[in-house]
DNA sequence: AGTGGTTTTGCACGAATTTGCACAATTTAT
DNA sequence: ATAAATTGTGCAAATTCGTGCAAAACCACT
C-alpha cells in the first residue's frame, strides 16, 4: 500500500467515523502506530484533521456535525459494524442485511479482505461497491422500499442456494421469550431464512433493541449464535440472554 | 515490447487497480525499475496520472470522483431520461437498465404514475426508493461492481421469469451493421435477455454512442423498437437507422 | 550495407524517503 | 498517586529516487 493511498483511507476513517485512533488504523493496516502518527502529524500539518491524543478528529467542527447528522453514524452503530467486521474471516461467505449497521459493517471491513458478501439490502450492495477485494451476490426480488431490501418468493427462494459462513441479522426488537422480531411480515421471513442458510447468525444488537419485541416474530433466540452489543450495555441486562447460551459480543 | 505499448499498460493498471506500484510493473515487465520510473516520470509530465514514492496514482482521484458525479447531469441525459420516462404508460411493467441515463428516468417519473419497474441495478433501484408510487422488482445476481448491476445465471434465470411491456436499454455503442454492444461480456447476456421479456425495447442513444462499437454485441439492431436521441442529432447520423425501420423518439 | 545521430535501456552511486524500534517524556485513566 | 497508554526523538535498515554514463537499439540518409 502507498503512503498516499494510506493517507486517503486515514481521511476516509475520519469522514466517515468522524474520527481517527491511531492504534486502531496500525491494525487494520498492520503498520506500527509510528507510521500512523507519523501520518497524522503531517495531515494535521496539511490542515486535514486535528491532531488529539490517541488519533485524530476533523479539522472543522462543522464537518463533525455533517457526519455525525444521518443516525448513520451514532458511536454505537460504528462500534458494533466494526467488531462485527473484525468477525470476518478470509474466505467466508457472509450475508450481510440491510439496515443503517450493517452499512456500518460494509464500511469498515478490513480493505485488504477478501470475501464473498451476500446481501438483499441494495443499499448495502451499493455500498460495498467502493470494496476493492470483496465479491458481492445481490439477492433479487421485490422491493421493500422502506429498508430496501429485496423480499418476497423470488428472495426466498435465491436465498435457499445460499450456504454462509456467518450472518449478521438486523432487527427491531430481542426478547428473551418473545426472540427476534421486525415490523414488516415479509421481511421477518426472508431474515429468518437467511438465518437458517447460514452456520452462525449474530445479531445487531444496538442498545435500544434490547428488551423489544415488534409484531412479527423472526425466530426463537435459540437459532442464533451470539449478540453484538455496545460497551455500554449493562451485564444485568444481557444476563437473561448468556443464561439461553447465546454468546456476547461487546463492541469497543 | 514498444515503449508506447508500455505506457498504455501502465494506464491500463491505473485504471483497473486504482494504482501503480513501479517495482510490480518492473517484475511483470521483465525491466529495470528505472525504465518504469522515467515511464511513470513522463506519464505525470503529460498528467496522466500523479507520480507518489513508490509508484503512481490516478491523476485526481477528486476530479475523477467529481467527473463521475457530474456525469449524470448532462443535458442530453436529463433530456433522454425525461423523454423515456414520459413514455411509460400506468400500469405498465418497464425495465430500466443501469447506467446514468437509467438513473435520470428514474428521477423523471411521473410522481403519480403507477407502475412496475423490474432492474437488475442496485443503483437504480436505490433511486426508486424515493418514488411513492412505483413497485419496484429487483432482479439479484453476482455484482459487477463497475456498473453495479446484477450479472450471471441467477441473474438471467430470474429475468426469464418476467414479462415486461418496454425495457430502456443503455449501451455503449451502436452501430448499423454491428449492432448494439457494451464493454463486458456477463452484462451483454442480460442486456440480451431483457430485450427477449420485452414486447418493445428503447435504446437511450446519446450522441457519442451513435456509430460506436463495443468488445460484446447485445443484440442486432432488429431486435429493438427505437431509438432515443437527444435533439441536436443530424437527421443524416439517423438515416441508417431509420432505414433499419427504427423508430426515433428526439428527447427535446 | 554503411554512417552519424538520436533514443532507449540498464547500471552505479549518492541522496532522499520510509519504516520500525528503543527510550525518555508526557498525557490519560484508575 | 500510581499504572497504563500515548507521544516525540534519534537512529538504523530497507526501499525508492534522481542523475550521469555507457552500451545497445533504432532511425534517417547516403
Amino acid at each position: 500500500m502507498l503512503t498516499s493511498q494510506r493517507k486517503q483511507y486515514i481521511l476516509g476513517v475520519l469522514s466517515r467515523d468522524g474520527q481517527v485512533i491511531a492504534k486502531r488504523i496500525s491494525q487494520e493496516l498492520d503498520l506500527s502506530e509510528d507510521t500512523i502518527r507519523r501520518d497524522l502529524r503531517e495531515l494535521a500539518q496539511e490542515g486535514l484533521l486535528q491532531r488529539v491524543h490517541g488519533g485524530a478528529l476533523p479539522a472543522s467542527p462543522a464537518v463533525a456535525n455533517f457526519a455525525k447528522r444521518e443516525d448513520i453514524y451514532t458511536d454505537a452503530k460504528i462500534a458494533i459494524g466494526r467488531t462485527a467486521a473484525s468477525l470476518i474471516k478470509p474466505g467466508q461467505v457472509v450475508i450481510l442485511d440491510g439496515g443503517t449497521t450493517a452499512v456500518q459493517i460494509a464500511r469498515h471491513l478490513s480493505p485488504t479482505l477478501q470475501a464473498t458478501i451476500v446481501t438483499h439490502s441494495a443499499r448495502t450492495a451499493v455500498e460495498l461497491v467502493e470494496h476493492p477485494s470483496v465479491e458481492v451476490v445481490l439477492i433479487g426480488g421485490r422491493l421493500f422500499k422502506h429498508s430496501i431490501v429485496s423480499v418476497g418468493a423470488a428472495a426466498i427462494e435465491a436465498i435457499n442456494r445460499i450456504r454462509a459462513d456467518v450472518y449478521f441479522m438486523g432487527v427491531t426488537g430481542i426478547h428473551p421469550e418473545a426472540g427476534l422480531s421486525t415490523g414488516d411480515y415479509e421481511e421477518a421471513y426472508v431474515k429468518y431464512t437467511l438465518c437458517q442458510r447460514a452456520a452462525e447468525t449474530f445479531v445487531l444488537a444496538s442498545q435500544e433493541k434490547l428488551g423489544a419485541a415488534s409484531p412479527y416474530v423472526i425466530a426463537p433466540l435459540s437459532e442464533v449464535s451470539g449478540l453484538i452489543v455496545e460497551a455500554s450495555v449493562t451485564n444485568e441486562v444481557l444476563l437473561p440472554y448468556e443464561s439461553l447460551g447465546l454468546s456476547i459480543i461487546r463492541a469497543n
